[in-house]
DNA sequence: ATATTGTATGTAACCGGTTACATAAGATTA
DNA sequence: TAATCTTATGTAACCGGTTACATACAATAT
C-alpha cells in the first residue's frame, strides 16, 4: 500500500502539501494540486484511516450495543442505525450484550480503546458510573436510563393503555397481561400502563398478571398455566413474540382467537403479519427509533446542539384478526 | 487518558520496559514489573488500540458484510459470528450491502482503510477483482463465489431434493417451486435440486416454477396467480419467508394446509414455528454456519492451516403441520 | 583470564498520517 | 521604499504505541 510519502515523492512535493490537497485546507497551487492528484491516481493511494485516527482522535466508527440481535425486535433497529450513520461516513461495531453487565463493561472498554466516536446503548443494565466513564457521546435507545443522556424511546406507558383499552372496547372484561421481565424498564412501563388502565376501567385484578420473559416458549407455558386457574377473555402481551406464545397456548386449549380470547401484542415486528390469525399489536416506529438515535448521536459527535434531549415517539394501534370480533372494535 | 509514557515516568522506567510488561515479552525484572503494574493500576492505564494497530497492522476487528440484517435469516448468522470472533478478542463491523455492488465496494474500501484483519462475505455480487483487492483473509458464507476463498455453505441442492421428495412422499404430485431470485446462487441451487428430483420422479413441469424474490408479499401474489393457472397440491418454497407468503395465499383461497396443499419452506428460521399451521422446512444449521465461518476466518488470520477449504454443512428435514397429512409422511 | 551467554534496561526509529511553525516570493499598502 | 499581507511550500514534531539495537553487568564456559 502506498503511503503519503510515496505520493509526495512521486509528485515532487512534501507530505504536508499532499495532506493539504487531501484535506482541502491551507494554500495549494493549482498546478501542484494537479500533480499531486495525478500521483494519487497513479499509486492508487488511499489514506490510512488508522494513522489519521491516531492523530485526530476520531475514528468515524460508533459502537452499537444491543441485548441480542437475534431477538426479532433488533434487526430493524440496527439496520436503521447503520443506514443513518453510513450517510455521515461512520461504520458500526455491533455488540451483543445479552443484558449482561460483564459483557457490557468489556465492550465499553474495547470501544473506548478503539477510539469510537460515540455509542448507542440499548440496555438498562449499566450503572451510571460505567457509562459515564465513556468520554464520548452516548445515546440511549429503547431502554431509558433515567438520567442525562439523550434518549429515544417509544411511549410504552401510553401504548400499554391503548392496548388494554382496545381489548376492553371489543368486549373483553377479563383482560390478562403477559408481562415482560421485571428488570427491563420498558416491560415495567407497559405493565404500569396496563395496570392503570385496568384500574380506571374498574377491572384491575392482580391475578390476571402473567409473568413472562419476552420469549415464546416460556410465555406459552405461562399462559397455559394461567388458563387453568383463571377465566380470561383477552390477553395483552408485553411483546409480539410472547403474543405468539399466547396464541399457540390458546389454540392448543381449543379456544378460538379472537372469539373466545382476543390477543394483542406489542412492538409491531413483521412476525405479527405472518401468524394465523394475524396479530393485532401496538406498533413502535422501530426503524424511526433507530434512525433518530443515530441522528442524535451524529449531532452530538459533531458538536451540534440538540433541540431536545429525550424523545418519546408515538406508538400506533394496529388492529388485525386477533382482536377483530363480530362487533368490529 | 494516561499514555505509556505517563506510566513509564511514574514507574521510573522507559517506555520499552512498560511495553515489555504489557506484552509479556523480553526480559523484565520481577521487582520492576511490580512497579510498572502498580503504576498502570494507579493511572488506570489502558493501552491505545489505535496506536498499536498502526504499528502492528492488525486491528482485532473484522468486517461482516451481509445483504440485510433485517432479513430474518441473518440475525442468527451475525450473532454466531460475533460470538465466536469475540472469544478471540475481535470486534465486528457490520455492513448491509443490499446486494448492491456499489455498497459492497465502498464497504470493502473502508474496511481496508481501517486495517480490518479479515472479512466475512455473505453475498455473491462481488466480482473476483474487487474481493481480491482485499489483502486480508476472506471467508465466503452462504453464497459461494466459485473460487479459491474458503467458504461455508449448506447443502442447497441436497436440501431442495429432500424437500421435493418429502412432498412426493406424503402424496403430492403437482409440486410447485416458489423460486428465489435468479441472481442469488443459493436460489439457483435449490431450483436445480427441485428440478432434478422432479425429473427423477417423472413429475417435472416447468409451468410449476413460480418466480419469487425471497420476500413475503411478492411471493403471496405470485402464488395466488399460479393457482389461477395451474393445479397444485404441494409447494416447495425457496425460503421460509416465501413459504409464509404461500401459506397466506393458500389460506386466502380457502384451501386447507396441508390437506389440499402441503407447504415446505427452506432455512429453518424461528418464524416457521410461529405460523399456524407450523411450517415444515429444510433447516440449515444457521448458527453453526456463522460460527464455522468465523472460526475459519480467525484461523486464517492467525496463519493456521485449514483442514479443508470448502465446507458444505448438512441440512435437515423438519416435518411440521404444514406437511403432516393423514398418511403420516 | 577471557570469551560467551543470559538478564535487564534504555534510546530512538518507526507505523502513516496532521499541523504548527518557518521560510520565501509576489502583491498590496502606508 | 519599507512594511505588511497573501500565497505557496517545506521541515519536523506529534499522536501513542512497538521493537531493533546498543549497553551493561553477572554468571558460566573455555
Amino acid at each position: 500500500m502506498a503511503t503519503i510519502r510515496d505520493v509526495a515523492r512521486l509528485a515532487g512535493v512534501s507530505v504536508a502539501t499532499v495532506s493539504r490537497v487531501l484535506n482541502q485546507n491551507g494554500y495549494v497551487n493549482e498546478e501542484t494540486e494537479k500533480r499531486v492528484r495525478r500521483a494519487i491516481q497513479e499509486l492508487n493511494y488511499k489514506p490510512n484511516e488508522v494513522a489519521r485516527t491516531l492523530f485526530k482522535k476520531t475514528s468515524k466508527t460508533i459502537g452499537l450495543i444491543v441485548p441480542d440481535i437475534s431477538n426479532p425486535f433488533f434487526p430493524e433497529l440496527v439496520r436503521a442505525v447503520e443506514d443513518v450513520t453510513n450517510i455521515y461516513d461512520y461504520t458500526v461495531i455491533l455488540c451483543n450484550s445479552d443484558e449482561k453487565n460483564e459483557k457490557e463493561k468489556e465492550y465499553i472498554e474495547v470501544l473506548k480503546q478503539k477510539y469510537v466516536d460515540g455509542v448507542i446503548l440499548t440496555t438498562n443494565q449499566l450503572e451510571l458510573a460505567e457509562v459515564s466513564e465513556l468520554d464520548v457521546p452516548v445515546v440511549v435507545l429503547d431502554r431509558p436510563l433515567n438520567h442525562s443522556f439523550p434518549s429515544v424511546i417509544a411511549d410504552n406507558y401510553g401504548g400499554a393503555r391503548l392496548a388494554t383499552r382496545h381489548l376492553y372496547d371489543i368486549g373483553c372484561r377479563k383482560i390478562a397481561h403477559l408481562q415482560g421481565p421485571p428488570h427491563v424498564v420498558n416491560a415495567v412501563e407497559r405493565f404500569n400502563g396496563y395496570r392503570d388502565e385496568m384500574k380506571e376501567l374498574g377491572l384491575w385484578d392482580e391475578n390476571l398478571v402473567i409473568l413472562g420473559n419476552y420469549h415464546l416458549k416460556q410465555a406459552k407455558e405461562a399462559v397455559l398455566q394461567a388458563f387453568k386457574e383463571h377465566t380470561i377473555d383477552g390477553i395483552f402481551a408485553g411483546n409480539d413474540v410472547m403474543a405468539v406464545g399466547a396464541l399457540k397456548a390458546v389454540q392448543q386449549l381449543g379456544l378460538r382467537v379472537p372469539e373466545d380470547v382476543a390477543i394483542i401484542g406489542y412492538d409491531g415486528i413483521p412476525l405479527t403479519e405472518m401468524t394465523t390469525p394475524e396479530l393485532s399489536t401496538i406498533s413502535q416506529p422501530i426503524y424511526e427509533m433507530g434512525a433518530m438515535a443515530a441522528r442524535l448521536l451524529v449531532k452530538r459527535i459533531e458538536g451540534q446542539p440538540l433541540d431536545q434531549i429525550h424523545y418519546v415517539l408515538p406508538v400506533q394501534l394496529i388492529q388485525r384478526e386477533s382482536t377483530r370480533k363480530g362487533e368490529k372494535g
